[in-house]
DNA sequence: CGTCTTTGACCTGCGC
DNA sequence: GCGCAGGTCAAAGACG
């Protein structure tokens, strides 16, 4: 490296803070050029053929081109650490996935011990509504010796936060209005072009049916994320706006969940808990405020959402409408609203990421091909990121800036990577305050 | 070749 | 009992 600048006889190594913002500046802005030495051997030489104005011209343009090799191997470098860096997230965010899910887990666990403690009616939904939502698997009662294991079971299976699932009789009893109800259904309204939701969970679909009164069919699907999961899921379109999807939920997950499904299945856990809690209308159907429904542990999806409740036969039914979501403003280049369930954030964000493209089960293989429920969180975001242009011409213009390419301050082009070292003379890229800007849009809080 | 989707047949519950 | 509609099954085909 330092042949490049064998006419520094003086022995400073100038190379090394070629590239910082000073040395460059007093080298560029210089234009006698004082940095080629008329007593270098490469400057004597040409001398005698050249005049000396071609000459520093040259011995310029050979600066520039050694300059050049040598910002791109040094950002190679950079990248290499950059790509180890990101490796190292990636692991580092897969174990922290795990440890949440093992945490999730043992909290739940011990939240299921205390409720065995301390039962009260308004703590959990009655022993036979519950029933009602395991109704698929009479045989998941804990003694049954199968393979379900109570302590992997999801926030969704809300009849094993009841500690006898067998005592459905009486809660037949305490709701003899509901007697006759042996399913709760949870209904979400979203707008999509997609055939499917992607909520986090995998589904197979096992069925195809012509509803009457829907020139739409519905398709019947199943949760294929354990062996015997009972909980299935119809996937229709709305007749009278074919933009809107219904999807409804019935059963209860018997595996664990991870952090993806997780959100929808608190989503549609609280909202069959408050239908059986306080479904006070058996035939009629009643509207709930968003209040309501955080105050439910509805979120996100409170923030938007309204929630019909519809105990009419032959199940009780929570419908949670998502196609008003009043704040799509964000994204507003993005194709309609679709429903990113499997964020798990705060209210307001989910707006913002209302745009992101649903996934068919294809593009879930395809996406998520490690044994991974499709959409998680990172990929859900990485999803919402690249489908947004603005993110996108951000990162092409951070991308041709730190490579010189056209920009605005061509003085400073080649300056932007100097940060790695810790410069504070991190210029004003403009790269530098798109990202976030764009970033922001889709900020997890 | 394994997995998933499609689709017609079958089952079940309900109203008449 | 019959018909209808919803829901499920399972064989066949598609797909990667």
């Amino acid at each position: 490296m330092r042949l490049l600048h064998s006419g520094d006889q003086d022995g400073r190594i100038r190379e090394v803070d070629f590239f910082s913002e000073s040395m460059r500046r007093s080298e560029m802005d210089k234009p006698d050029r004082p940095t080629a030495r008329p007593d270098s051997g490469f400057g004597i030489g040409l001398r005698l053929l050249t005049t000396s104005s071609s000459v520093a011209e040259e011995e310029s343009n050979d600066e520039k081109l050694i300059a050049s090799r040598r910002e791109l191997n040094r950002l190679n470098d950079e990248n290499e650490k950059l790509r180890r860096l990101l490796d190292q997230l990636t692991r580092n965010y897969g174990a922290l996935k795990a440890q949440l899910m093992l945490a999730m887990q043992q909290q739940q666990q011990q939240q299921e011990q205390k409720d065995e403690r301390s039962l009260t009616p308004q703590q959990f939904m009655d022993p036979g509504l519950a029933g009602a939502l395991d109704s698929e698997e009479p045989s998941q009662s804990s003694d049954d010796g199968g393979a379900e294991d109570p302590t992997n079971v999801t926030t969704t299976n809300i009849a094993n936060k009841s500690p006898q699932p067998k005592s459905a009789p009486d809660a037949a009893d305490q709701a003899p209005s509901n007697a006759p109800c042996r399913k709760v259904r949870v209904s979400v309204r979203a707008r999509s072009d997609a055939p499917m939701i992607s909520d986090g969970c995998q589904w197979r679909k096992y069925g195809q049916k012509m509803a009457k009164g829907n020139p739409c069919p519905r398709a019947y699907y199943r949760c294929t994320m354990a062996i015997g999961c009972p909980v299935r899921k119809q996937v229709q379109r709305c007749a009278d706006d074919r933009t809107i999807l219904v999807t409804t939920y019935e059963g209860n997950h018997n595996h664990p969940l991870p952090p993806a499904a997780t959100s929808m299945a608190n989503t549609t856990t609280a909202a069959a808990t408050m239908l059986l809690s306080g479904s006070s209308t058996s035939t009629s159907t009643s509207t709930i405020g968003k209040e309501t429904l955080i105050g439910s542990g509805f979120y996100p999806y409170a923030a938007s959402t309204m929630a019909t409740l519809s105990a009419s036969a032959p199940f009780p039914t929570i419908t949670l409408d998502l196609t008003h979501s009043p704040n799509t403003a964000p994204l507003h280049r993005l194709p309609p609203p679709s429903i990113p369930f499997p964020l798990p954030m705060h209210g307001g964000v989910l707006p913002q990421l209302l745009g992101q493209p649903v996934y068919t089960p294809h593009h879930q293989k395809q996406l998520f091909s490690q044994q991974r429920p499709p959409a998680s969180v990172m990929e859900t975001v990485t999803a919402a990121i690249t489908s947004d242009p603005n993110f996108t011409a951000a990162l092409a213009a951070a991308i041709s800036s730190i490579m010189g390419g056209p920009a605005n301050n061509n003085s400073s082009n080649n300056n932007r990577d100097s940060s790695h070292s810790g410069s504070p003379a991190m210029p004003p890229a403009a790269a530098s305050p798109k990202l976030p800007q764009s970033c922001t849009t889709f900020s997890i809080n």
